[in-house]
DNA sequence: AAAATATACTTGATATATCAAATACTAATC
DNA sequence: GATTAGTATTTGATATATCAAGTATATTTT
């Protein structure tokens, strides 16, 4: 068993720095946990404002159970809206309402101040390389 | 709001490459979690191979309770075992059992052989990058 | 040394995910 | 066009974490 493994590390690494984040930022973005922030961002790039719940599955990496589950609270508070799809019905479209794109301001201008106080100004070339890795690796996973 | 914004990006790509990793990792290491791992693993590097609770959290990112929570199965199935201190009763140390010993050799063992196909040979020492910085972060979260 | 504060851990209530199975369709094949 | 296979979503049972509050003990202050 090789303890000084390169890669046993980095999954130290990113568990322990998803657990923290996660926690802190589901704590500070305005009674909107971080997931849901991220749906409210997916819908809001999305053609229309719009996606399909798998599709929104697949762009998070929750399951599709997740999605369905993270969206029922999200509906019932005004941030999103259901919608049927006229040329398949077993398709539930789920769209951006208007108080999800109020509460997407918000979590980004308090996800932005947070991210200022983390993330030293130096370091941040450097993100976009482990984006764009992290983004490669996770196609595999 | 600025949508391209890097560090967003970032969080994205983290939140989702966790997500992923942790589910896949969760149904492939023989019937432990992730996170039982990485606390198998941590308590094999400890002097003596044994740590307190609270430690433990503060190594892998958890908060007390969750980490309580988390050992409560260890202990059932024989993976950890539970010893006072003798000079602070409030403390309770962890100490890797038996069992403990083993499920870790094969988890590691999976993990190494999940880790290759995962991640091409060439992007290894990038990964030492990403760790150091990982690190560094998680400190101020 | 009594009172106040801090630390380590656990617990009750709750939130967020998972998996496997069910439901309701659509698309492909015979 | 009936049967089979595939896709999108939901649901029941369960696992894993959180928070806030509670318990027990230790340390510091007065």
């Amino acid at each position: 068993m090789n303890i000084n493994n390169t890669t046993l590390k980095f999954f130290l690494s990113t568990a322990k720095f998803q657990t923290k984040l996660g926690r802190r930022l589901d704590a500070s973005l305005n009674g909107i946990s971080l997931n849901e922030l991220i749906i409210l961002h997916h819908l809001n790039q999305a053609q229309d404002q719009k996606m399909r719940r798998i599709d929104l599955a697949d762009k998070i990496g929750l399951t599709a159970s997740g999605v369905t589950r993270l969206l029922l609270p999200m509906e019932k508070i005004g941030l999103i809206k259901k919608e049927a799809n006229e040329n398949d019905a077993r398709v539930s479209y789920v769209l951006l309402a208007t108080g999800g794109k109020i509460k997407l301001e918000e979590g980004v201008e308090r996800l932005e101040i947070f991210s200022e106080d983390l993330i030293p100004q130096d370091k941040i070339k450097e993100l976009d390389n482990i984006t764009k890795l992290l983004n490669e690796l996770e196609k595999n996973i």
